[in-house]
RNA sequence: GCUCAUAUAGCUCAGUUCGGUAGAGCACUUCCUUGGUAAGGAAGAGGUCAUCGGUUCAACUCCGAUUAUGAGCUCCA
């Protein structure tokens, strides 16, 4: 006689058990056809399941996340269902749910090919088509070994061996003749997973160790309905529009060439947003007690030895011999930092000791990681490492976000997630240490009152740290700024401050960066501006725009003033017609379009064109001044 | 590094189904046009089809290798 309790605090009795979709059908029939599934005391279930106690039950349709979720799932097996249709000898190893959708992954000796993708497609969709129903049966482990090994899904057994305990009755769904395994819970019926798309293939290690088997992945991604299927791959195209290195070469940013893979070659607008960032970056950090330093970018095998980068990260360094004698162009750029630490002895009156280099650094990453300017080989970084006691790292920390946070809103980024990264099973250092480390980190966040995440294992090797990430306009995570704590460079490498009592000690490094890495910034905000940078970043500010070759001398004059003023200014002189300048630098994102004809030449004033086409009228040259500066001056705020 | 795909004019891309050495638009050059807020007109020039090798009478096309790029995987100190 159980009596179930709904959301919404109402109680149904029942005689005997029911299932979820028999409480939904006595609630209403248009529940009952909206269920997906069930969560029983917090627990999700499957519609079919048989609630036999006293329970809260909510009912999970395609309205909720877990609906979505379970959609995306069964969409999963839909895929298992149409692959084993069309290659019979396909081995399914696992379909899990990711974000906007799902995959699998799939041993298969045949390549899959675009046109595979689309068969695939088209068999997945005839198969939802039918409506049939998802049969699921609770089996023993043994049983299910039993049917997996006669199916020859030796992954599935694999599983099964390893993972699944003996004495769990695994889930097993039956799509028609299509049987895979799961917790679920999964879709009552396939009427459920009719908006999906196919997305990609790609190669994927089994069990993720890439001393594995590689197998074939198929993404896809899945929605409740034809509307957020459509918003969804929206979406893609405008993150497609916003493809930085397509902006980037369209502007005439910045190239790569085959000669120097994951390097940038810079071109004047790209480098003109760099500068201005850089010099952005200088003033906040002299405001904010930070001195800078410049360091070798080559430096002896020995001190990479001593701060343990040889030891741990060799192969991602760049060597050159010289004399006899191996050198490493710099990976990082803190041992060079404890070295200038090091020069002349440290008091505590001293620290903390903050010390800002815009480091440049090289490392040989893998070449299928590199991705147009956001993953590179030769990067600089807004590197800072800060010396001081342990006592001051919640402090220092505490600043620090509090800096980045400003920072970030003057790009234009107001959401900032934050997460802290523990030890990785490589590291150096002893527990107790990383204990110390993780705890001050972690300190520091609770004090700032912020919400945060944990990344187990995901730290530094010498320490743990914060990450920052920020959201874009169009809702995608982006990692820049970092924090770390390392109590072990510094002693490695012989740092030490002479105490209030007089004895040695050795300081705490903090390790920081505000942007990251130029470069993957400087990626980032071609993304979120679509290359449509503010006043205060843009290469060109302005332009002035001609009628007829009467009024070049004027146009000269005007960009010569708007110049010395300390405004980046060009004029287009050319002998076009105004609409056709007009569009070249709209579509060239130029922020403020000046157009001088006759009528401006005898009012001595510009016509002011505003990106997006506002048009603010005629100005004097002062007025236009003002209106720029303050522009500039709210530089990436709203 | 691994899997799969891709590489044609400065850019964006056609094309060679079945091997007989290539085409468009934009950009560029010249000429005409001096025009007021998103493309004025005409003519012209421009490519060893990524590199190296193989098959062939003949390779841009087929095969192999290399390099780079892309999507993922692994990695990201």
């Amino acid at each position: 006689m159980p009596v179930i309790t709904l959301p919404d605090g109402s109680t149904r009795e029942f005689e005997q058990s029911v299932t979820v979709m028999e409480v939904a059908a006595d609630i209403g029939p248009g529940l009952a056809k909206a269920t997906i599934a069930g969560r029983i005391d917090g627990e999700r279930v499957d519609a079919c399941d048989l609630i036999e106690k006293d329970a809260e039950l909510t009912i999970i349709t395609a309205r909720d996340e877990d609906g979505l979720e379970i959609i995306r799932h069964s969409c999963a097996h839909l895929l298992g269902h149409a692959v084993k249709q069309l290659w019979p000898e396909a081995k399914m190893a696992i379909g899990p749910t990711i974000e906007n959708g799902f995959y699998y992954d799939i041993d298969l000796d045949h390549a899959l090919t675009d046109d595979d993708m689309l068969k695939i497609e088209e068999r997945m969709k005839s198969l939802a088509a039918t409506n049939y129903d998802v049969v699921k049966k609770k089996v023993s482990w043994q049983e299910a070994r039993d049917v997996f090994a006669g199916r020859d899904e030796v992954y599935k057994v694999e599983i099964l061996d390893d993972d699944i305990d003996r004495e769990d009755k695994p889930g097993l769904y039956h799509h028609e003749e299509y049987v895979d395994m799961c917790r679920g819970p999964h879709v009552p019926s396939m009427k459920f997973c009719q908006h999906f798309k196919l997305m990609r293939t790609s190669g994927a290690y089994w069990r993720a160790d890439s001393g594995n088997k590689m197998l074939q992945r198929i993404y896809g991604t899945a929605w409740g309905d034809k509307k957020q299927l459509k918003k969804h791959l929206n979406f893609l195209l405008e993150a497609v529009k916003r493809d930085h290195r397509k902006i980037g070469k369209k502007l005439n940013f910045f190239h790569m060439q085959d000669e120097a893979p994951g390097m940038v070659f810079w071109h004047p607008k790209g480098w003109s947003i760099y500068v201005a960032i850089e010099s952005y970056m200088r003033d906040v950090q002299r405001n904010n007690g930070y001195q800078e330093i410049r360091t070798p970018l080559v430096v002896e095998k020995s001190l990479w030895e001593k701060s343990g980068h040889w030891e741990k990260f060799r192969e991602n360094m760049f060597t050159v011999e010289s004399e006899s004698r191996d050198y490493a162009v710099k990976p990082m750029n803190c041992p060079c930092h404890v070295q200038v630490f090091n020069q002349g002895l440290k008091s505590y009156r001293d620290l903390p000791l903050r010390l800002a280099e815009f480091g440049s650094c090289h490392r040989n990453e893998a070449s299928g990681t590199l991705q147009g300017i956001m993953r590179v080989r030769a990067f600089t970084q807004d590197d800072a490492h800060i010396f001081c006691d342990e006592s001051a790292i919640q402090e220092e920390v505490s600043v620090f976000a509090n800096l980045l946070f400003e920072v970030y809103k003057d790009f234009g980024f107001d959401e900032v997630l934050v997460r802290l990264s523990t030890r990785p099973e490589q590291r150096v250092g002893s527990d107790e240490v990383w204990d110390k480390s993780e705890k001050a980190l972690a300190g520091a966040l609770d004090a700032l009152e912020l919400d945060w995440l944990t990344l187990p294992g995901e730290g530094a090797f010498y320490g743990p740290k914060i990450e920052f990430s920020l959201r874009d306009c169009i809702g995608r995570v982006w990692q820049c700024g970092t924090i770390q704590v390392d109590f072990s460079m510094p002693e490695r490498l012989g740092a030490q401050y002479v105490a209030e009592d007089g004895s040695r000690k050795t300081p705490v490094m903090l390790h920081r960066a505000i942007l990251g890495s130029f470069e993957r910034f400087i990626g980032i905000l071609i993304e979120q501006y679509e290359g449509a940078f503010p006043a205060w970043l843009a290469p060109e500010q302005a332009i002035l725009l001609n009628i007829t070759d009467k009024h070049a001398e004027y146009a000269k004059k005007v960009e010569n003033s708007l110049r010395n003023s300390g405004f980046r200014v060009n004029s287009d002189l050319r002998n076009e017609k105004i609409g056709f300048k007009i569009r070249e630098h709209t579509i060239g994102k130029v922020p403020y379009l000046l157009v001088v004809g006759d009528q401006e030449v005898a009012d001595n004033t510009v016509s002011v064109r505003a990106r997006g086409g506002n048009d603010l009228g005629s100005m004097t040259l002062e007025q236009f001044c003002d209106h720029l500066s303050t522009d500039i001056s709210r530089r990436g705020r709203k």
